[in-house]
DNA sequence: TGCATTCTTTGATCTGGGTCAATGTGGCAA
DNA sequence: TTGCCACATTGACCCAGATCAAAGAATGCA
């Protein structure tokens, strides 16, 4: 499927030029490859809310996100939803040798991808033996990550969880934007309440209290709903519940 | 680290020359591809209940189990653990690139490993193309499964946990011993009850409630502990309460 | 043959987070 | 400037699963 799209400004910002602020697939590719990949590359954005792809689906292409926040999610029948995967902006989507999506993948933020044509890309992984490892090292990490957040949906408590989510965001969104001395981290959160339950396996409600009980114990400072100013970033790994903080997310 | 290591016999079963029961590695490879597999592996068994090895281990080797069950293991600072893996016979474990173990991997039953030394693995995979596509796919298998496991360990309620674990287990023993007709399934469980809650985000206790539950309710049949009779596998299936299930562990 | 150890089951009780319901809030459209 | 709508907060109550505790198997070993 494919929902209304917009076109993208066609300068679109460091993609695909390897300006790498966004670690990509071709962060170690040559002029000739590098002139292959803008070949056979296109830009999509996305308003939030949007789905871009549902499970199932054929895909067409991988891509990476240039700016916005995605959400990869699975849905049980009876509506049960659990999201399985954060992207932020560098992170790569879609698997070479395969051509369906195995979950929705969902715009929380307006978003810009960058995307690649397959079958093109697929050719040139096969001529380019770097492009293959650096997926494979990329989806190493997301492995890594996904069974990170195994650990928090199995053990831990429902502050933990929130604690462990501010933390990856706070970590990814300031990668992004000014660094902050002393640990103290602001950013806004590329969430609604309802989808950080549904990456956390709680409740909104639950989110809303924790969110609140964090608030009143001074962890963070909320100002309207998304703002987040983090004190003291120490402080809100304690509350995460682990130091060995792997916390990559994809 | 390593423990005790018990040396295997010289005449393994059916691995490094790809009988292919056990899909590896290997799978595509021709003659001297084979020979250098060949030269460069060597088993290691262990018995049920060892570590082989700790979170941050150097990990000098990559392997396929031959025989038994092993698992991948996380614990928190505080003790509190979470199973983010279950190698069955013919899955991989290891990842070139890297050189320490992210998770505790324990052998839950007698266990066999092939192993290779992960230098020359390394070397062979770079002069080899399809290898590195082999392990990319089953890297992307391991990632789908463990997303999957994080609906399950998110949304799922007790009972349905204990279905999707079972409806596992009998997949992978079953495709290795006989099959009995009819949706039919018999098998051996080769965890205890606490191994499946630390995989399950649940107390031993809750489980032993369930598999009672599961019995008393006709799902199963238990003889012993371990050994357990799926009279109808779709009924489980209904249990575990998703019929698209991905179901692949590693 | 007996007893010790490890794994498992079962019961009684407690509680973190879910559910249901009401209220608050901020942005936008008319 | 008002009123709507989507999102968020808060409260009251409940229940699935955790915790604490006590018995059963099964196995091995003296």
């Amino acid at each position: 499927m494919q929902m209304t799209v917009h076109e993208a400004p066609l300068s679109a910002p460091n993609c695909g030029n390897c300006q790498i602020r966004h670690r990509a697939v071709c962060a170690r590719c040559e002029t000739d490859e590098l002139e292959a990949l803008d070949s056979i590359k296109f830009y999509r954005s996305f308003e939030a809310g949007q789905t871009l792809l549902w499970s199932g689906d054929r895909m067409d292409f991988v891509a990476s996100v240039v700016s916005g926040v995605a959400t990869l999610t699975q849905v049980m029948e009876d509506g049960r939803t659990q999201t399985v995967g954060l992207l932020f902006p560098s992170d790569f989507v879609g698997r070479p040798g395969r051509d369906k999506a195995p979950y929705n993948v969902i715009a929380t933020t307006d978003l810009l991808m960058c995307c690649f044509r397959k079958k093109p890309f697929e050719e040139l992984m096969g001529r380019t033996p770097h492009i293959g490892q650096r997926l494979l090292e990329m989806t190493l990490d997301e492995l890594d990550a996904a069974r990170e957040w195994m650990l928090l949906l199995g053990r831990k408590t429902a502050r933990e969880k929130i604690a462990s989510l501010l933390a990856i965001v706070a970590r990814r969104e300031a990668s992004l934007h000014l660094k902050v001395p002393q640990g103290r981290m602001i950013f806004d959160l590329p969430l609604t309440r309802e989808a950080m339950a549904d990456y956390l396996g709680l409740t909104l409600e639950t989110v809303s209290r924790q969110m609140s009980a964090l608030k009143r114990d001074g962890i963070i400072v909320l100002e309207g709903k998304r703002h987040v100013v983090v004190p003291s970033f120490d402080r809100l790994l304690e509350e995460a519940g682990d130091d060995a903080d792997g916390g990559l997310v994809g």
